[in-house]
DNA sequence: AAAAAAGTTGAATTATATGGAAACTTTTAT
DNA sequence: ATAAAAGTTTCCATATAATTCAACTTTTTT
């Protein structure tokens, strides 16, 4: 509840499953960076979700939609755009950032 | 899990349109995080592309394609879906991150 | 164990992203 | 200055993401 950080507070997914199975209170739950993967995506939504004591109406509520469009982008039926993720971010005043990491060496233009 | 490669090389979006207008060889040009948002999205497309000194049309074969199709990404006339995103940057040979981050303070359940 | 709350699913609809083709414009050679 | 290449735009079709509603299932509470 009471926060420790006065600035932002980051975790990881791997974290943030512990939290929704208990596990609380891993150290490094400080920054988190993953790969953009799509079925990782309703994860994180349903985790921050969680972290704001939010029921899935309620977010939709906050955001203007079904429960049932919650449940659906949480458990990740389908691809989903960069405004919706951003829809619902927002909402639960979390940062969204994306960083592209180009390796260099690896290609080769003929 | 995925570990770190050897050589990354990342750039801000500031630097690749640097890059883009002739100023090349910034100092920082180590890694790079900014929002997700979508209007910044085509000029990361469109900056990786040149760095890889591929044309619209290249990019396009690359990943089947049409130019005109690179182009409307690039130009950022619509919203984007994650699975279009990674099938670009992919053919690019740059990974996509993101990230999460959570001002806990920030959000009050009444 | 029953009731209530939370979450899931399916079917249907609407909105819009993806995509091609061709004409057009701008940029880059020659 | 012209031609060629690269990029843009418009019109259009198709695929699919976003969304709702209602019934259903699971979880939580009492």
């Amino acid at each position: 509840m009471a926060t420790k950080n006065k600035k932002m507070k980051m975790m990881t997914l791997d974290q943030m499953k512990d939290k929704d199975i208990g596990k609380v209170g891993t150290p490094e739950r400080d920054k988190y960076e993953f790969d953009l993967r799509m079925e990782v995506l309703g994860d994180m939504i349903k985790s921050v979700r969680k972290e704001r004591n939010l029921t899935q109406e309620q977010l939709g509520k906050l955001i203007g939609v079904q429960k049932s469009q919650i449940s659906k982008l949480e458990r990740n039926t389908k691809n989903v755009t960069i405004e919706t993720i951003l829809k619902v971010f927002s909402a639960l005043k979390a940062n969204v950032r994306f960083s592209v990491e180009m390796n260099e060496s690896e290609f080769k233009v003929a």
